[in-house]
DNA sequence: CAGATCATGTAACCTGTTACATGATTTC
DNA sequence: GAAATCATGTAACAGGTTACATGATCTG
């Protein structure tokens, strides 16, 4: 399962709990790996059953207590061999795709207006790939002592730039066609 | 559900069983959607029961009697509304990018022989897609009175190939980055 | 003689989403 | 006074995958 390595893996940068584990997430990897806290708290209690981690408990008075993971070496050597273990490509599951396959059912100007929305949606969030993310991974660049990581944490978000580009150049691409059609 | 509207797209061309479906999908749309035949067979079921399709039996000896599904007014109502209703961009879950992600705890040539994997890998799909696939659409074409449908097949084929060439570039220039690294 | 094709399904399992439950403190 | 932040979970549900069950005919 991806997600007990996507939280190895940002243990290795420092002991944490569920609820810091998730800001990780939601601040760096949300653009091709998201989780709910609602899974990662059972998914951190399992993987302490497996000695992947330990788990030390900070008392807070008006709070719940901080539940710290930290990763041990057993944890470490599972990292590894994930890591190294070779990737398949994942299938595409695009219900869009569908809309525009059985295009020939609706009208053009429904067509249209589906591929314009799209285009909309996949340029706001190049936008914010470009500007947000990229200043993010910027500022921790900036003497936190994590250029090497940060060189792979951009290699990433390259990857999403291009995807929403790709996005945005065949929806104008589409909407011309499209315009172009007679009848 | 997504999965019900794309057999209703179907079962507008001309009545079919499950099995007859399944290689419909198999044939055409697999690369942005595909379905089990043990997801197929209840979920037509149960779109009977929704009154979307009706559903005639014919006998045979040798073999499971053939269940044929028809599109109802009703199912084919159901479609337009679904077809004409605004779709969502679907998140990216790809764990080969959590991989990449935390690629400064590989040794600089474990990561490129994950890249170049998945390099050769995206390569060959999109050989598929131009061959095969564009190969397959234009039979479909040729006195079929399909054309106008042919025409939105394409563009989510067009969609297929952008995506794979997007991805073999990606690997293509991360590569030549990762050689270009010192250490 | 092995494997593909035709033709139907059920059951268990895995992963992920949504809703529910609690509650003080800080910020706008 | 409302919303966000911090901090933990459980339970129900949805969707999809894999394994199991049956079995004749055709193809290489």
């Amino acid at each position: 399962m991806s997600l007990k390595h996507a939280l190895l893996g940002f243990l290795t940068y420092q002991p944490m709990t569920g609820y810091d584990l998730k800001q990780h997430f939601d601040r760096s990897i949300y653009y091709f790996w998201n989780a709910n806290l609602s899974q990662i708290y059972p998914t951190l209690s399992k993987m302490k059953g497996e000695g992947w981690l330990t788990m030390e408990v900070e008392l807070q008075d008006d709070r719940p207590n901080r539940k710290v993971y930290h990763i041990t070496t057993s944890g470490r050597e599972e990292l590894q061999r994930w890591l190294q273990a070779p990737a398949d490509v994942v299938p595409v599951r695009d219900a869009f795709l569908i809309k525009i396959f059985f295009g020939g059912q609706l009208d053009k100007e429904e067509s249209l207006s589906q591929l314009r929305h799209h285009l909309a949606l996949h340029q706001e969030q190049l936008a914010d790939y470009q500007e947000t993310v990229m200043g993010r991974i910027q500022h921790d660049i900036e003497g936190t002592g994590m250029e090497r990581e940060a060189f792979f944490w951009e290699l990433t978000l390259d990857r999403g730039i291009k995807y929403e580009q790709g996005w945005v150049e065949w929806c104008q691409e589409t909407i011309a066609k499209i315009e172009a059609l007679t009848g």
